[in-house]
DNA sequence: GGTATTTGCAATCATTTAGTTCAAAACTCC
DNA sequence: GGAGTTTTGAACTAAATGATTGCAAATACC
């Protein structure tokens, strides 16, 4: 099994397993699930059919784990984006910008693993996963809204809830165009404007 | 060959084209491009081995004859509901609640096919046909809000092009969400949300 | 009724794919 | 250096898949 902690005995590793992921994450992204075999994942990550059985599983496990080291960091970096220490509209803008930025980063795939590829995936366990990460970011949002209210960028009865299921749509569908296509400039100047969109009435 | 102009002889045929490919169109719908077989159509269009091959031809010419035909009927009905006679807002209205409730129809898969599951199909025709499709979509609707600006519904300085986009972007994220098991009634809600939002400070 | 033409079913072939086995290699501890 | 432990690479098995072919059945035109 996986002698990730204690492991002192026996051959070592010739890979990392979080590279070895993290390599895993751009095989999916780039051609999907369905199109993913086993060879490909033995080819982008580097490791050995036998090892790559015995440390990750199967096809359905590998992925798993991408999208949850996935949902983890883009995460951790989203909130990053929405709460440094700045005006609500720069923290709008900015995380629709981070948005767009990793969507359309050069290197690897467009798109977004988790708006674009894994809601195809027709398996409960991924779509518990993404309907969580879905609330999540909208909570991560109506978070924001609130301390803009806290702060004095917006009045009281701004509807915090709405909104940020708003920002949640309009992000998903840069996501979506990034992933057909739409050049990151485009994409850039279209977010700016869903942020002045979405707080529209209060100029902040 | 094809021979559906000038067939006079012969066993007529025991399927309807037209059908079949709707029948098709569940199939992609359903479990994507790279996870449907050829059996899986077979099976799902009512259609032979060989007649199939004879007559649409393989996986992939399938699905762009399934993606042209599902475009058409999509658009006109987007159309339709954009420009059937009544006010802006309920155009809007209209337009984001057709898109909703196509994409949460029951008895066929959830989501939409041009918006969910063609973009992963990392072909360059279907790549062209989407941004086709998707400035199409954009051009459709711009032009509703310049009849609206002609029918005094909104000032002639409205970003007619900006806003276009936007309803473009929501709808995307309406029909992600819709494929990931958000309930119709949650998105029908938000789809009026987003319509009055794209049109805040305009009361119409 | 005869003939040409096309469908539909079954069987078939070659290729790809997922998953396993096994011996050799590499390393630690004694 | 040797014993024990773990990883690795290559070969292997079994199943699924894409695509083709033969042949009987069905039907329109003559």
């Amino acid at each position: 099994m996986i002698a990730n902690t204690a492991r002192l005995r026996g051959r070592p590793r010739s890979f990392d397993e979080t590279g070895a992921l993290e390599k895993a994450t751009q095989v999916f992204w780039s051609k999907g699930y369905d199109g993913v075999t086993i060879d490909d994942l033995v080819a982008g990550m580097g490791v050995g059919r036998p090892s790559l059985y015995a440390v990750f599983g199967d096809k359905r496990a590998i992925f798993l784990r991408v999208l949850r080291a996935y949902a983890e960091k883009k995460g951790a970096l989203a909130a990053k984006a929405l709460f440094t220490p700045q005006s609500l509209r720069d923290s709008i803008a900015g995380f629709l910008k981070y948005n767009v930025e990793s969507a359309t980063e050069k290197g690897s795939a467009r798109g977004c693993l988790m708006i674009c590829v894994a809601p195809l995936v027709n398996d409960a366990e991924v779509q518990r996963f993404l309907q969580n990460a879905a609330s999540g970011g909208a909570m991560l949002l109506e978070r924001r809204f609130r301390d803009g209210i806290s702060a004095g960028d917006i009045p009281p009865d701004f509807p915090v809830a709405v909104r940020a299921v708003q920002v949640t749509d309009l992000a998903r569908g840069l996501a979506m165009r990034a992933r057909i296509g739409t050049p990151r400039k485009t994409l850039l100047k279209d977010a700016e404007e869903a942020t002045d969109l979405v707080l529209l009435p209060w100029r902040v």
